[in-house]
Formats: C-alpha cells, sequence, structure tokens
RNA sequence: GCGCCCAUAGCUCAACUGGAUAGAGCAUCGCCCUUCUAAGGCGAGGGUUUCAGGUUCGAAUCCUGAUGGGCGCGCCA
C-alpha cells in the first residue's frame, strides 16, 4: 500500500554515516576499494555497485568484523564465492595501511572475517572521553527538523497506563533523534474543543451544583471519576455559590437518561450541556470550561513532568479554530475540487488517495469533525517548516492513517513527510492477574499510580524495552521488585558499581590518573577487556541504527549487554591493584563504560544512580 | 465479510533488517562472597522459529495460502 511507503531511514546506508575512525568505516573503505581494483582487473563488470555490509560477528572465532561481499558478488563475479574471496583478501592483504587489522580469513560459505588488533579495539576508550557526553552523537538526521507529537491525550481525565507507554516511548524516540542529529521539537496536541470537552465542563458543573447542595441524579454518560469531584470544590471555593442553579430548572424539558421510558444518554447529556451552556451564559460556562481543562491540562503536564517527559509546545485544538486555520484548509480542499457535498454534510474525496471510503469533514448539523481539525493540524505542522512529522498513536487508530496521508497529498504536501508510529496497548498483570481495564468506570490504573508503585525509572525502562508495535505484558510485581529479577536495577546497579569503584580508589589514595590509564591501555589483555573495548565501539552504530528504525528498544538491549560486560568483567578481576598502570588503565576502561552508560540511559530517560 | 498488526525456549522478549551453530532474562539444576556492592558472576538443560508451499548460494526475516490472537471498519473523539 502506497501509505505505509519507504521509511524515510532506509535511504541511506548505516556504514556511511558512521564515524570515520570506527573499525567498521575503515573496513568498508578497504572493500570499496577492493571492489575497484577487481573492476580494473575485469572480474567484476563496470556498472556493479554493491552495498558494501560489514558486520559484528557473533561467535568470537569468526573474528571481530565480518563481510558478505565475495557471496553478494558471486553471480556477477562468476565464481563460487570462496573462490572470489580468495581474491578479495589477496588484494586486502596487498594494501598497504591496514595496522590495525591482524589477520584476514575465509570461513563459511565465503564470509571473510577480519580480525582486529588490540590496540585498535581499545582506541576506542579515547574517543569516548573526547566525545563524553556526545559519544554516540551522528548526523543520520542531517539536521533535518522533526515534530514528534505524541500522548495527545484529551484533557478529559487523568493519564491512565496506556498513554504512558506512548509517552515514555515517544519521549525516547525524541532523544534518540536528537542524538542522531535531528532537530527536534516535541508537541501534545491538546484536544480542547469538541463535544468531550462540554461534557467533561457540564459534568464539573453538575458536581459542583450538588456540592452546593442541589439534588439529583447525575447523567450516566458523564464524567464520574474522583478528579471531577475535586475541580469541582476547586470551583466552589473560587466562586462560592455564584454559579448555582436551581436543580429542577438544569433538568426541565432535558431527555431522559438511560434506563428511564424514552431515555437517551446521548440525548440526555447533550440536552444538559445546552442548559449548561444557557443558564450559565456564555462568559460563566468559560469560566467552568477553562477552569476543568486547566485543572486537568495542569494535572497531566505535573505527571508528565514526574515521568521525566517534557514538551516543547502544548498545541491547542481551540487554537486552530479561532486563528481560521481549520476554514483555511477546508478552504484550500474546495478550491482542488477535493470536497463534495452529499446528505447536507460535506465530504473529503479521500478514495481517490486509496481511502476505503469518503470522510465527512463538516456535519450536516455544521459542526466541523475531529478529522477536519486534524487536517488543519497537519497542514499547520508542515507550514511552520518541519521537514518530517512523527505522529505516535495507539495502534487502534491506525484504520486513521491513510485518510490523514490522503488529505495531505490534497494538500499537495508530501505524505512521505508524516511517520505514523503505533503504539500496542500495554496488558497490566499483577500477581500474576490481568488487570481488567475499562476508561468508562473509571477503574483504570492511572500513571500516577504506576509511577508511585513502580517508580518512573522502571516504568519507564519496561515500557520501552519492548517493541512499539509488540504487544506487551507489563509485570508490576516484576516492574517494583528491586531484584535481580529487575533488568532495569541490573543496568544501573553497573552504574553505581562503577562510581563505587572509582570513590574507593580515591579513598585509598589511588585516583584514576587518566592520562596514564590512556597510555597503558595495552596493559589490558583479559578477553572481557577486549569485550568491553568492542561493546564500546558499538554504540554510535547502535544509536544510528535504533534512531532510524525508530526503536529505542535496542537501546535497552545495548545497556542490558553492556551491564553484562561489566559485571562479567568486575567478577573476573580486581580493579584497585597494586601495579599503577594496570590499575589505571583497568579503571580508565570502566570509566569509559559509565559514560556510556549514562550516555543510553539518558536516552531512555533513565536515572543513572551513584549508589544503590 | 474487508483491512492492518502480531505469532520465536515452560514464561516475557531479542535477533545488526536476507547470513555462519536462532540469543538474553525469568523459572529449573550445579558451582562462586575472610577480595573494589552477590541488585553480581560461571556452567547445564530447554527450539521442526504456529502450519504448508514458494523465491536463492542462504529464510525466524521476502512471497502465497491456512490456523490462532489483537485492533480497526461512525456525519464519535
Amino acid at each position: 500500500m502506497a501509505f505505509f511507503s519507504v521509511r524515510y531511514s532506509e535511504a541511506l546506508p548505516i556504514q556511511l554515516i558512521l564515524r570515520e575512525s570506527s573499525m567498521k568505516q575503515q573496513i568498508v573503505q578497504i572493500l570499496m576499494n577492493v571492489v575497484q581494483q577487481l573492476k580494473e582487473e575485469g572480474i567484476l563488470p563496470e556498472d556493479t555497485n554493491p552495498r558494501i555490509n560489514v558486520e559484528n560477528t557473533r561467535d568470537k572465532a569468526h573474528g571481530d568484523l565480518a563481510t558478505n561481499l565475495a557471496m553478494m558478488l558471486t553471480k556477477s563475479a562468476g565464481l563460487p564465492p570462496r573462490a572470489l574471496a580468495e581474491k578479495i583478501v589477496a588484494l586486502i592483504e596487498a594494501m598497504a595501511d591496514q595496522k590495525s587489522v591482524e589477520k584476514v580469513e575465509i570461513a563459511g560459505p565465503g564470509f571473510i572475517n577480519f580480525f582486529v588488533k588490540d590496540d585498535a579495539k581499545f582506541a576506542v576508550v579515547e574517543t569516548v572521553f573526547a566525545q563524553a557526553q556526545d559519544f554516540g552523537r551522528c548526523n543520520v538526521g542531517q539536521g533535518k527538523s522533526v515534530l514528534v507529537e505524541f500522548v495527545s491525550a484529551n484533557p478529559t481525565g487523568p493519564l491512565h497506563v496506556g498513554h504512558g507507554r506512548g509517552a515514555a516511548y515517544g519521549a525516547s524516540v525524541a532523544n534518540l533523534l536528537e542524538v542522531a542529529g535531528f532537530e527536534v521539537d516535541k508537541e501534545y496536541y491538546v484536544n480542547d474543543a469538541g463535544r468531550q470537552m462540554d461534557i467533561l465542563a457540564t459534568s464539573v458543573w453538575l458536581r459542583y451544583l450538588a456540592l452546593c447542595g442541589e439534588e439529583f441524579t447525575f447523567p450516566s454518560n458523564g464524567y464520574k471519576g474522583e478528579y471531577i469531584f475535586d475541580i469541582s470544590a476547586e470551583l466552589q471555593r473560587e466562586h462560592g455559590e455564584t454559579l448555582r442553579k436551581p436543580a429542577f430548572e438544569v433538568f426541565t424539558g432535558v431527555c431522559a437518561d438511560e434506563g428511564q421510558t424514552d431515555g437517551d444518554k446521548e440525548k440526555h447529556i447533550d440536552d444538559l450541556i445546552a442548559k449548561a451552556k444557557n443558564l450559565l451564559g456564555a462568559h460563566h460556562y468559560e469560566t467552568v470550561f477553562s477552569l476543568a481543562l486547566n485543572s486537568i491540562l495542569g494535572d497531566i503536564k505535573e505527571d508528565l513532568h514526574g515521568f521525566n517527559v517534557t514538551f516543547e509546545n502544548w498545541f491547542s485544538e481551540r487554537s486552530l479554530m479561532e486563528t481560521g486555520v481549520i476554514d483555511a484548509a477546508l478552504e484550500k480542499l474546495q478550491a482542488a475540487d477535493k470536497v463534495y457535498e452529499k446528505n447536507g454534510a460535506l465530504w473529503f474525496r479521500s478514495t481517490e488517495y486509496g481511502d476505503e471510503k469518503d470522510r465527512v469533514v463538516v456535519r450536516d448539523n455544521g459542526l466541523k469533525t475531529y478529522f477536519a481539525s486534524d487536517i488543519a493540524y497537519h497542514f499547520n505542522k508542515l507550514e511552520r517548516g518541519f521537514d518530517i512529522l512523527i505522529d505516535v498513536w495507539g495502534s487502534d487508530h491506525h484504520g486513521y492513517v491513510p485518510r490523514v496521508k490522503a488529505a495531505m497529498q490534497a494538500l499537495e504536501t508530501n505524505p512521505d513527510a508524516l511517520e505514523v508510529l503505533l503504539v500496542q496497548f500495554a496488558i497490566l498483570y499483577r500477581g500474576g492477574e490481568k488487570l481488567a481495564m475499562s476508561t468508562r468506570s473509571g477503574q483504570f490504573v492511572t500513571l500516577r499510580e504506576l509511577r508511585e508503585e513502580v517508580g518512573t525509572d522502571a516504568a519507564r525502562f519496561f515500557y520501552v524495552q519492548r517493541k512499539s508495535e509488540q504487544h506487551m505484558d507489563f509485570d508490576l510485581d516484576l516492574a517494583k521488585s528491586k531484584s535481580n529479577e529487575n533488568p532495569v536495577y541490573y543496568i544501573q546497579y553497573a552504574h553505581a558499581r562503577i562510581c563505587s569503584v572509582l570513590a574507593q580508589a580515591s579513598e585509598k589514595g589511588l585516583a584514576l590518573d587518566k592520562s596514564a590509564g590512556l597510555a597503558a591501555l595495552d596493559k589490558l589483555e583479559l578477553e572481557q577487556e577486549a569485550a568491553l573495548a568492542v561493546q564500546l565501539a558499538k554504540y554510535p552504530e547502535v544509536i544510528a541504527r535504533a534512531a532510524l528504525a525508530y526503536e529505542p528498544h535496542q537501546i535497552a538491549y545495548y545497556l542490558k549487554d553492556l551491564a553484562h560486560g561489566l559485571h562479567s568483567y568486575y567478577n573476573a578481576s580486581q580493579f584497585i591493584v597494586e601495579d599503577s598502570a594496570v590499575r589505571n588503565a583497568r579503571l580508565t576502561l570502566v570509566l569509559a563504560v559509565q559514560q556510556v552508560l549514562q550516555n543510553g540511559l539518558a536516552i531512555l530517560g533513565v536515572s543513572a544512580p551513584e549508589k544503590m
């Protein structure tokens, strides 16, 4: 389907964006020269232009890096893979400058394996220090501006755990893109217009009336959560009884509620909204409305702040209406003949762009639909000059993607500028039991409860350790367990351990001398040390790959691996030893690990504690 | 009914986007604390990658079909 088009990222081969100093980049360079020579020798046709693929080996027996080049070119060269591989290796060995390669081997079906010299492996330690918190940054983003819109929950109640995953994911993706060289803005779209908000305002007002002493039955379709009472109480504190109206007056002429004769809960609440507006008058209604909105929005902001999630912009849907952006967008569609009237409503011809059916933008009662706002909103985003738009949505909205892209096309903007990232809902478990969640009844676990129960660090980490489109089981008991079962602490513990070791070295008067350590890196001979260095060198590549795929979970896995490397090293050898060269070298290596742990955890919004 | 997403060890999930013997954690079993934090380490067992075909040097990954699960198909937001 055209809508799920090629990702922006796929155009960029990963090797080309890595730092030139990386070992992998050096090998790529060598292989590019080899291909050139093979062409000159007539072994390869002039027009072959292979994507050079150098990967990290999984098995130490296969060296450090490997390429499948010989197998890929076997057809165009007309040679069996291993025969071609031998030619390639011969060319490599004839080359002058590869001091960092220990040896090259052909293995298996035709892989060419590179063994890297130790000093080349440990060179990364110096790079880590030189770049410090910037280690891992790359320029795959090329300074392109991105607007990441996420959470955007309706301000009709507190955030629940379903929003939590979107918040954690969106924030991590934004951090990731920033590190990968994009100019990133984070935005929350506030649905502060529309019927749901009127229901909220009316619910607050009715609870307020009850507080004032009025007696009536609360509408079945009103918002019933506890927080409504709090807002009503605030309303009463600030305005006393000035907004009070007698209940009989409010309810006369209102359609019966569900459960009563001729009852209709939708009609009932709509009539009550009309009554509220009528009896209060525009000014007082606005007072109730904005108090409700600001109260909930304030709560959401505070909640997200505690979750380590911040936004540059809180974009108001109402502002779209007030500034005429929606009308302008609709007029533009009209001028292009992309809308038509039918049954008293205005329809957008989204089928022209592959959508299943045309969509209503203005209802027969004259009200614009949510979709109309969304068309205008996305148009506005592009008008603000962003190169790339990222929307993080709950996967239940996936059917909505084609129509938004259709609208972008109709407005003559590039639909591929929009990347919709879908997030599956998390299913919560406690004590092995699935927690039933129902927004309607107000029976849901809020994000705030989750934060209080498991803590921000664990919650942030748990949410992003899975691919976003994967269904996820969120085990509350596991997340809050401060034990070896919890992967968050495993990583944080590695960081704290390093801090502790460095502190103890200082206490013993053996504080790390970094330059001495860097000079003595050749003293590092343990396999755990080489493994750690290789792991450190992988970090920039992990960032680039994760950013281009919008997959922060790759960072989570990387950090688990790095932490494992550290713990393994810790158990295998003593860092604070007599020999000062060895000691400084080891502490230096470990300090570099500390830096990378910090950098990675920062992307995930998880703290790096010095003590645990 | 149509569309989208998903299916990998007993459980929860990875797999560098088509590469070598599919890897981690938990759970199970066996070791390692008078040594810088055992919230740790080392090792063992555990797999026809849901099933059936296809594409090629090579498939968990791509294509087709089947099965099972989630979601969507409003002049709601």
